[in-house]
DNA sequence: TTTCTTTTGTAAATTTCTTTACATAAGATT
DNA sequence: AATCTTATGTAAAGAAATTTACAAAAGAAA
């Protein structure tokens, strides 16, 4: 068991990864005796490492310190709508092994659910049972926490209710925590990139449309889980267009990519999925640039209210449809600019995202990480 | 100086108002010895007081222990549009005494500010200084912390960028908090109605339209101090109605008592202000109540993405429009549970307000209370 | 080389809180 | 009246952190 000074310790690693004693001393409030004695400990317990000495400020040179990355590793399954992706990251949040395969979440877990912890088991293979810290399961659809369940996920179809957590801690025999996907994409883009900016949130726009929120640098969840659910608030100048969440009038329902590939396909265009409209847009299509500068409009509206309501600082931009044509990001910029209050955008940034792909995964590991060190406290 | 479990003592206190030593064991997780040698210390000090004793459960009748409500006073000033409240608020957040006056505020700060600071010092009078422990300032404008001023405020003319709190700490020789109106009624709504709720918005629609929103039980201001500025969220269904900010079609254009003024006094009534359409729409103008409900759909939209993007579970309605007609509130009603999502509204109840007209004031005396025993540690 | 400065280690005394143990207060139950 | 039960007080020993004080490591500056 660590010393309540040790557990201080790890606390400030977490909002500056390196840090020499010094360091450690002003960020904890410790005494430079208890963080001596402390960094001690945690260095015999395998916990922190001491890296390479950093350059004389004129003085003793200063040794970095680190959590040690290899002291355990937390594994990750996270579930888009067409695709598994199951991987194991350290205690840096580098990702080790990662393997991504075809799997449509909307076909039930009864083959998907069976599929991800045998992936799981196999990409945590090379680790030993006891460096197994956690598992955090991403899904895309609204989670319920104290159950570990998506609650009514529209796309989810045949999830509603099953306890997925459990069944990952009951194989692995450690916590795992199920968290939505654009919250995961949300915290990953706040540690990595942002960790500074107190309000933020992110806006994902490819199938459908979501947000994820960090207020007062924590991942915000809202009462029942669904806070950030910008993608269906109702535009009403769609006047009627039916979502598939069984409302009318949301951003989705038309800015969505599932919503314009619906639109297109009438057009009798040679439209499958969201990813033609991003070829297409790139091949300097017009008119799906021009409906794509529409969708970015409304988005747009929906984002320009939550700056009034929120307040943040910094907005990220992320989704297929924003990389199809930069006249996506320009419009959003554009409306918001012009419909929130002057004071809510005066310090307001609104920019790409500046994560890949596996930006979800990453914020799977970020969040794993904090739960291991901040909830399961009895770390040997 | 208090100790420190002193201290976490006082903080549970905050939670709970009166509380048994048992009770401060469990929701301090400090150990019996501590919590009987440190409720011994506050009591000393003066700033805790035994009350009478409880009823027995089988043995021994525990004592009930209390903040000495004596201790020391907060001072307040509270403007709205048209009138200055003064009043003295003890550690219970009762309030001992209170005046108010007419002053405009529009008319500038020169004499309103000396006015204000007369009328406290007035109430002060019977309060010995060192028991003065804070002042708080709730203005009808954005605030800005750091500065202690408002910022770009719509109808706070003439005050922009004036160190409002500075003028009453240097006067009192305390520290003075500025804090706008709305948030502070949000404060009073959370800590003495629903103090166990979690995520909550107070929507204020009288003259002007917003809001306040406690996050996690604490008042969320955002990254500018603007969050919950529901009142500037546009609907495109008003298309090009001017808004006194400057911007258009904000909801606040249509649904707010100024505007409905402005719109009234064109159609030849006799309306002179947001008061008349009370009077009126409670003698069953039809017109009005027409206008009203009308307006009350436009807020619902906007307390519907509020909804959807903050999930909060309880939204309290206030202000003369709500008392004006029981459409207004079964209207908002009506929108929010049509147009936010299904999870967000599935446990979230719409209610009006409980509290009487000085609910500002009184949110006022608890983040006075609040920053007193939080932030001004230092109390002997 | 000598003398700074910065960074870290460690011992001793002290403070604060905890656990453990024993004691007492005061009403309920039998 | 005797015995529970609940609530509280207090002393003693130990754990954990702090402050204070003295040292030492290691590079920069003179």
């Amino acid at each position: 068991m660590l010393s309540p000074s040790a557990k201080r310790i790890i606390g400030a690693f977490r909002l500056a990864p390196s840090q020499t004693r010094q360091d450690l001393i002003d960020s904890t409030g410790l005494s430079r005796v208890t963080i001596s004695q402390s960094v001690q400990e945690l260095l015999d317990a395998g916990l922190v490492i001491e890296a390479d000495a950093l350059p004389s400020n004129g003085g003793r040179k200063a040794s970095a310190l680190a959590i040690n990355p290899d002291f355990g590793f937390i594994g990750i399954s996270y579930f888009s709508a067409t695709s598994l992706t199951v991987a194991v990251s350290n205690l840096s949040g580098e990702i080790k092994k990662l393997i991504t395969i075809e799997v449509q979440i909307g076909d039930g877990p009864d083959n998907a659910l069976p599929q991800a912890l045998e992936a799981l088991s196999e990409v945590l293979k090379g680790v030993a049972k006891s460096k197994i810290l956690g598992i955090v399961i991403g899904v895309p659809g609204p989670v319920e926490h104290q159950s570990g369940s998506v609650i009514s996920p529209p796309i989810m179809r045949g999830w509603d209710g099953i306890n997925i957590a459990e069944k990952f801690s009951t194989k692995f025999k450690v916590p795992a925590y199920l968290e939505n996907d654009v919250n995961l994409m949300a915290v990953a883009e706040h540690r990595l990139v942002y960790p500074e900016i107190d309000n933020l949130i992110l806006v994902k726009m490819s199938t459908g449309i979501g947000s994820g929120l960090i207020i007062n640098k924590k991942l915000f969840r809202g009462s029942q889980g669904s806070a950030g659910d910008i993608g269906h608030i109702q535009i009403d100048a769609l006047r009627g267009l039916p979502c598939r969440c069984g409302n009318n009038d949301c951003v989705e329902s038309f800015s969505s990519g599932w919503a314009l590939v619906e639109k297109l396909k009438k057009n009798n265009k040679s439209i499958k999925s969201a990813a033609d409209i991003v070829t297409l847009a790139r091949q300097g299509d017009a008119e799906i640039t021009r409906l794509l500068t529409e969708a970015a409009g409304y988005i747009g509206h929906a984002i320009a209210d939550a700056v009034n309501l929120i307040n943040p600082s910094k907005i990220i931009i992320q989704g297929r449809l924003v990389e199809a044509s930069d006249r996506v990001l320009a419009t959003i910029k554009e409306v918001v600019y012009q419909r929130a209050a002057a004071l809510a955008t005066k310090n307001l940034e609104i920019v790409p995202s500046k994560l890949d792909k596996n930006r979800g995964v990453f914020g799977a590991a970020q969040l794993g990480i904090e739960e291991f060190f901040f909830l399961n406290r009895s770390y040997t």
